[in-house]
DNA sequence: CGAATTTTGAACCACACAGTCCAAAATGAA
DNA sequence: TTCATTTTGGACTGTGTGGTTCAAAATTCG
């Protein structure tokens, strides 16, 4: 056998992603990604390909921990409305947590900056979308049987609507940092199922 | 007096929008401003203080002829409804107008991009909001007085909600290319007035 | 220990970037 | 025609980028 790895593969890109996470893929160097990580680049160029390479593996931790926080919500025991309001929420505070600096969703921000340019990631951002539907709906569908929403309605276009409502929120948050207004919109949204 | 101006000055602004609004700041180089005006560098440092300087330009020109359109189609003789729902229309066509590489909204992506680390167009992006929200209100306002809204509602909040909409999806129009899907969205929205 | 193997850090590379400079061309006024 | 003034194109600059190279250090196994 030979030298063992200092770092841990998952650290690596848990740090590479929240830098990406705040900066976006070209707003992040190499060099700033040497620095979140704590490696030297011939580390990163070993253990990844590219940086683009490392940028996809960041999103995929990202949706990936995104999307569990989401089904643990929508398979919750909450009445439907509630489950989804409390979604809104969530995207409330975490664009508030940090300054307007802060916030921020890594999956937006790449559709606007990399996915116009890039197949592969839109393709991934394709497939994260329809995750996302799919939990969304089925919890719309399980509401819908209990009698919470409106059995005439189309479940998948209720869903396709809470997520461009999250994206409105996310993006309402960058430009007018009052969270009543955002709050005001989010009530607004659930009225709509 | 000396060697008069062999070009327009707003129409290489224009030409510059254009850049900027499918590729991001971050993604138009000056090299492409030369290419784009048709101006040499010298005529457009000349003619603009930096990279900086004309995208503010740029930004502005953008959010003046948008707003113009919103404006004209808020104040028509429409139900207020039917002026809404057709605004979301036109963000879905102009959105799907060239294909995936295409559409986009300077404001959209300026306010992902940019905003976070520039406080000046963080500014810029903040009032161009006040203004759409404006016209967007009254709009709405007026049609409580028609009584095609119910009056109890407030009528800001609806206006944030219009907005956070069209945010929504521009960005989905991003990830899932399929006009049917954005046509449920909007009519899902419109149902919340 | 010593050989095989891997990681690591630093120097390095070519390139693209925003921005500057300057001499030549173009123009209008005298 | 000449002079003052401005525009224009192209060469240039310094910096930061993503990515490569390579020798030295570190580790495990025989």
């Amino acid at each position: 056998m030979a030298r063992p790895r200092e770092f841990d593969e998952v650290r690596a890109v848990d740090a590479a992603m929240r830098a990406f996470w705040t900066a976006g893929y070209e707003g992040t160097s190499t060099q700033d990604l040497c620095e979140v990580t704590g490696l030297g680049r011939s580390s990163i160029y070993n253990t990844f390909k590219s940086k683009r390479d490392l940028f996809g593996r960041a999103l995929a931790r990202y949706m990936e921990v995104k999307n569990a926080g989401l089904s643990e919500l929508m398979e919750s025991g909450l009445p439907v409305r509630q489950k989804i309001r409390t979604q809104f929420q969530r995207v409330i505070d975490e664009e508030f947590e940090r300054g307007p600096e802060g916030g921020g969703c890594l999956v937006v921000h790449t559709a606007v900056e990399v996915a116009a340019r890039d197949r592969e990631v839109a393709g991934d951002l394709a497939r994260d979308y329809q995750v996302r539907l799919a939990v969304i709906r089925t919890a719309i569908e399980a509401g819908q049987r209990d009698g919470d929403i409106a059995r005439d309605k189309d479940s998948a276009a209720l869903a396709h609507f809470v997520i461009a409502t999250i994206a409105g929120l996310r993006i309402s948050a960058r430009v007018t940092p009052q969270r009543s207004v955002l709050e005001s919109v989010a009530d607004a949204a659930v009225s709509a199922l």
